[in-house]
DNA sequence: TCCATTAGTATCCTTTTTGATACTACCATA
DNA sequence: TATGGTAGTATCAAAAAGGATACTAATGGA
């Protein structure tokens, strides 16, 4: 006899939403503080724009993430966490927090921060 | 004057070690118990035979899960969390209840279970 | 002798994801 | 008048991921 899994592993559900290749690294910048689509872009080094405003509208979508748009010119739009996304935040601060711990286990621990070690430039 | 980001984001350093769609339910079924790749394959419903086996590679690779070869006809091959595989429970924990929370928070929470909920069958 | 079993490989093909590029509107400034 | 800046869309092409199928070894049992 043996056990069979004929559920919904919330799991999953978890990995839907939050999932893929920049979902969680978007919500993690916004967790430090509201920032304009050129701002994220910015710090998602490797995101093509393209691909953060679909991620954007699926974070919308699925309530984790506000869109407040300034009627302005040159447009400004601001993404802010709405509580559903700072929910997410403990989560994201233990995959930092493992991250870290990994690359010291397996040496390869050089020049590497959790929160943005930061150089200033003009804007 | 603006920050920007210059730095290697261990978010991202845990999202390439078990992100994807398949490691982090591995993961965690493993976390219950160690198991074999059939067994594995039966609570991964959907995974294929060379999805199962290349992840699982990685996760071996990575030093997640390790992997126990029976010299016994026919093959059996058990795998089970390493400490390092052990470490990431506590964050596949958090994803369960924050998917369990989410699915309540959009009156989605119809018969959900994190833990497997068990018909037995025979094997 | 033939079949079932397990944990895979190998190959080919399809689907999905991602990337590159060009284009837009609107206003301010040089 | 031309240029720059923001936050996008639209389109096509390339790359990556995933799926289907066939195949393997070695043994026990019908």
């Amino acid at each position: 006899m043996e056990e069979i899994t004929n559920y919904r592993c919330t799991v999953s559900v978890t990995l839907d939403i939050i999932g893929g290749k920049w979902k969680s690294l978007i919500l993690w910048q916004l967790s430090f503080k509201t920032l304009r689509f050129s701002q994220l872009q910015r710090r998602l080094s490797k995101v093509t724009q393209k691909m953060l405003t679909q991620q954007l509208r699926e974070l919308e979508r699925d309530g984790l993430i506000h869109r407040k748009v300034y009627a302005e010119v040159p447009p400004r739009v601001e993404y802010s966490l709405t509580p559903m996304g700072q929910s997410v935040v403990p989560i994201l601060q233990l995959m930092c927090q493992w991250g870290k711990d990994y690359l010291i286990a397996t040496e390869q621990s050089a020049a590497v921060e959790c929160a943005p070690t930061l150089k200033r430039i003009e804007v």
